[in-house]
DNA sequence: TCGAATTTGTGCGTATGTATC
DNA sequence: GGATACATACGCACAAATTCG
């Protein structure tokens, strides 16, 4: 490879890349097959696989044995909005847009007792081993699985309320603000912090995705008063979302 | 492949996995070399190599030519608070926390006109073709690079001004809102939208990652009475970085 | 239904360039 | 400079899945 060059894979994946790009090469049609590419470009073996894995790895084709590589659909990731002001509602991060989104939105919830992690803990500000409820949710929309969602809130501030248990009762499915409001806690203040991580296989299995793909990851906190009344991570595969944040600037 | 085994490249892949969790491979060790791996599992050169490259597309380990294969250690993601009131001072994203972080950031930038993509175009509320400044930047902390980003501004709004390139004359590196307060131009809000992606390989290329590693996607819009002034994609790896954001609760 | 051709996925051996020690 | 190690590259082989006549 001479000096100032790139690999010769990577040229190959540029191009094709830029046909997918420039929509010569459209969503669900085939790429050149390996034999092709090595012919067409005139590299080795070597070079046409690595160049199809680059492309692989960035999520922009499909292989499928035997058949071909595909490339693959984008969808547009939908924008979910997160001004905080209109959570009521919401006790999934999503759950505003799931009420809004036609009624097509459902989900399916188990709440446990346990003790907290560290982690929890530290987010909850309690100590480690203080009970939590912990409730697990899977949202889906048209049937189909689109978010994961585990919620802790402290039992020292529910237990032995009527909105202990976050799904039943006379408020269950409601949210966090309402809830908590019903026992004269007033949530004040939203914190979220936004990460990514490759999916792992339990999730992606759950979700339909590909383990190591791309998720969102929203870790939600209600505090009341500066005090932390529940925290919750959200799972979305991120080619399905994207957060909006609307922010005053002074 | 016999029936019901894994690859055996995915094999070794998992035992090396193993020891690197359990701490027998603590971090900033070396990995056994290529030609170890060929002769410590049996296996050719073709799995030895792909074994690592699957620990390397992980993150897991991290491979320097000429010295070897070294685990990496896993930085906890910082926390890059976004508040929106405190964006004085931020060009790109995370100057503010450039600047806060003690004077070990840097950045390269280079400006050029150019008419306006249609996705642009939507974004500041323009006509594609428009003409646009478009300024890529490239931020170090510690000399290693972090973070990408491209920023657009209308030369409709910006030209023959003198805050018509980001980086020079008096107000040069400032941030969009102290710029645009020059030509009096009060930005009021701020549109963040968080999405997450695999990596391209040109992008990983330039940040020291692997191509097809998450990266953080931030889309921010600086708004002046809800007119869009500026806009610009930020790129970061997504294991560098999480992003905070407070918000009220009514 | 069968079989041949194609394509991906995996695996092997080797060679060369280049960075590091 | 020499030895080591990674990165790239070439050519080949075979199994499994798919496609198609």
């Amino acid at each position: 490879m001479p000096f100032g060059e790139q690999p010769a894979y990577l040229r190959v994946a540029g191009d094709l890349r830029q046909k997918i790009a420039d929509g010569v090469l459209a969503p669900h049609t085939r790429l050149p097959s390996q034999a092709r590419i090595r012919a067409e470009y005139g590299v080795s073996d070597t070079v046409a696989l690595e160049a199809r894995k680059v492309l692989m790895a960035e999520g922009l084709v499909e292989g499928r044995s035997g058949s071909g590589t595909y490339v693959r659909e984008l969808p547009e990731p939908r924008p979910v909005s997160r001004t905080g002001y209109r959570s009521a509602g919401g006790s999934g991060v999503f759950r505003q847009e799931q009420a809004a989104g036609g009624g097509k939105g459902s989900w399916e919830s188990g709440s446990s007792q346990e003790e907290a992690s560290p982690q929890v803990a530290r987010r909850l500000r309690i100590q480690p081993g203080d009970r939590v409820m912990r409730t697990r949710y899977l949202f889906r929309e048209g049937g189909e699985p689109m978010m994961l969602s585990t919620s802790w809130e402290p039992l020292e501030l529910t237990g032995r309320t009527p909105v202990m248990l976050p799904e039943e009762g006379p408020l269950g499915g409601l949210g966090v603000v309402e809830r908590m409001a019903a026992i004269d806690v007033v949530v004040d203040n939203l914190l979220e912090e936004v990460a990514a991580r490759p999916g792992l296989a339990e999730e992606m299995n759950v979700l339909g995705g590909v383990p190591g793909h791309c998720v969102l990851v929203v870790s939600r906190t209600h505090l009341a008063g500066g005090r932390p009344v529940e925290t919750a991570d959200v799972v979305v595969p991120a080619d399905r979302y994207r957060l909006t944040y609307h922010l005053p600037v002074r």
